[in-house]
DNA sequence: TCTGTTTCTTGTCATAGGACAGGAAATCAT
DNA sequence: ATGATTTCCTGTCCTATGACAAGAAACAGA
């Protein structure tokens, strides 16, 4: 039945038993957004919980000055949420916004309240999933004290390469915290040697 | 008999029955470390959850060139540990430094998990506090991109004033992402009309 | 296909902040 | 106190990146 399903590698079957892993994939709904739908609004609070199965998406959020600031970008297997709004139950600082075509699983609150409360293995990878997207957010805050903004783009092509492949220049500029023209500068140098 | 216990303020008695409230307060244990000391070291696995009670600490890493850069200042209030380390169960990446005589309250892994999955209003505490250390991450992660210098010291002065008188321009400088010789010349500035 | 719009590239020039070095001031150990 | 060490300040010069502007290229709509 859910050999191939998707959830059923993110919730896997040693951790999980039977029941609790049925119970849990019965609980989401698939969504699918277009290019260019958001996910999230800024100032409405999170309904949802959202996983990734297929698409690309980024979040971004508006400075003081009204400029667009990328502050991250999800891809096939990541959490798509804000985190802060849909736990503090918060109007959210940022847009979430679909760069392609995404398959989502959502969850709402009061279903994710229940399978925490009542799932112990859900409560222990739901608690993961948040230290590790805490330990991202740190690496690539270490990363804009630390690194250049060439090495910084560079991680990004390791790390997230059909984002570096199918965002525009300046979505991505702005999350470096460099701007479109650098990060053109930065594209030639590295086309040629390095 | 716990009327001015520092904790029941942290575990308020509303949202926690006071039989609650006793249990979550035996489970701590009170630490002092003196100037200097480690709460946590690098390599090392969180072995305590620590509420500080009094005190000045912080946490830097060590960078690929050998450099120490500030991530975090802890002051009253905080909670002080390496989330990654202590709820992966991994080596963490950086230390935790007393800066003053620090007093903290102390819970081991295991006791914090037997906690966490018998008491919920424990564990949305917990989780309320981890999302809280995110987006402060997050904004710091923001103002990094968006901000100059002295406006990210500005705003460290609003936020944390003891830690600008009581730590070394250095250590600041390494958190505000610049040199201490440009935090010295922006600290002139401002002491010059703003 | 033509046309308007957005995205990307490149140039020139300006500026914040870094590197390095020397000296002053504070702190510490004996 | 005295010297040693660390911390802090300041000067000069340099580099990475920003601001602005003008083309080129890609794309979207009729």
């Amino acid at each position: 039945m859910t050999e191939a399903h998707f959830l059923s590698r993110v919730f896997p079957t040693p951790s999980f038993s039977a029941a609790e892993q049925a119970e849990i994939i019965t609980a989401f709904r698939q969504v699918r957004f277009a290019k260019g739908d958001h996910l999230q609004e800024e100032g409405k609070t999170a309904r949802y919980y959202h996983f990734m199965e297929s698409g690309l998406a980024r979040s971004y959020a508006t400075d003081t000055e009204g400029r667009d600031i990328s502050t991250g970008f999800y891809t096939s297997g990541d959490i798509v949420i804000d985190w802060t709004s849909f736990f503090l139950r918060s109007p959210a600082r940022e847009h979430i916004q679909a760069l392609s075509t995404c398959t989502c699983w959502q969850l709402d609150f009061e279903t994710f309240q229940r399978l925490f409360h009542t799932i112990e293995a859900f409560r222990e990878a739901g608690r993961t999933r948040l230290v590790q997207s805490y330990v991202e957010l740190k690496n690539q805050s270490i990363s804009m004290i630390t690194d250049p903004a060439r090495e910084r783009y560079k991680r990004l092509l390791r790390e997230k390469p059909e984002i570096c492949r199918n965002v525009s220049l300046k979505q991505i500029a702005s999350y470096l915290g460099i701007t479109d023209t650098s990060l053109s500068r930065i594209r030639r140098e590295i086309a040629r040697g390095s």
